[in-house]
DNA sequence: TTTACTGTTAGGAC
DNA sequence: TGTCCTAACAGTAA
């Protein structure tokens, strides 16, 4: 369930596992609906490795050595894996990378709403796409800046990727649970203090989730994660969780300690 | 059988 | 011009 949690978790899986290994061979599965490296640009990466990995909110980069980027994003239900020769290949495979030895890396994307592409450099790439700071790297003035003046709902602007790359729904609604900001807030009328916290708080979420490698049973039990269902208790005070919709997006959050400005 | 869902983006309203 | 909102995309699971 890729935010930027599970993209970095993936650019690990890859950066450990797929790195500096003679690529062999492409293979496609049902993909009509990608955009993917045409068969020429497949044709030069074979022969060459991947050299180096980066990421930028919830997009992946695989560099190869001389030549172009790969440009991996995991939409809503994508996932990466490297498996061995001869193991078995999960559904939904769009995309194999065979290096020689035997070893795949594999995109898997059942909803096909992720994307791979080559990109010739990386930072181009985001310049293009308009995609804010990356919300683990981003500054504190900077995150005002681009949070704090917004007009609309504070969880729309926390997951705008042209504000900020890389929060999701998930952790946008955790962010806020635990700053104690109802969603619905205009992230205009938020105090200065309360943006500062709310910064605090996305990065601490974010780090946390990458610590565990995107797996959430590892997360503690007092986070909305493992409560996102109305009428629970909330696990933080003697309110009630409920569900709203804030910019087209379902939204969890605690009736009692979650306020507007 | 119906409904909801983690993300992105085109198109339209204001 | 900018900002915001909605719908649509596909497949699965509850």
């Amino acid at each position: 369930m890729p935010e930027l949690p599970e993209a970095e978790a993936a650019r690990k899986r890859i950066a450990d596992g797929a790195l500096n290994r003679t690529i062999e061979d492409f293979r496609l599965g049902e993909v009509s609906h990608m955009d993917l490296p045409s068969e020429s640009e497949r044709q030069r990466l074979i022969g060459t490795q991947f050299t180096r990995t980066h990421r930028h909110g919830k997009y992946i980069f695989v560099g190869s050595k001389s030549g172009p980027w790969l440009h991996i994003h995991l939409g809503m239900s994508g996932s990466v894996r490297v498996l061995e020769e001869g193991a078995d290949l999960p559904d939904y495979v769009r995309l194999s990378v065979l290096f020689e030895g035997g070893r795949g890396l594999h995109f898997r994307d059942p909803r096909k709403f992720g994307r791979i592409a080559r990109v010739e450099d990386a930072e181009d790439f985001v310049a293009e796409k308009g995609l804010g700071p990356d919300a683990l790297r981003i500054g504190d003035n900077a995150f005002a800046e681009a949070i704090g003046r917004t007009k609309g709902a504070v969880k729309s602007a926390l997951l705008s990727q042209k504000k900020l790359a890389g929060v999701g729904n998930l952790w946008a609604d955790e962010a806020l649970f635990r700053t104690g900001i109802d969603p619905e807030t205009r992230a205009c009328d938020l105090s200065a203090e309360r943006i500062g916290k709310l910064h605090g708080a996305v990065q601490d979420i974010l780090k946390a989730v990458v610590e565990t490698d995107a797996t959430y049973s590892k997360l503690p039990g007092d986070w909305l994660i493992h409560n996102r269902e109305a009428g629970r208790d909330c696990p933080r005070c003697s309110g009630t969780i409920a569900k709203k919709t804030v910019g087209g997006r379902t939204s969890y959050h605690c009736l009692t300690h979650q306020e507007a400005a």
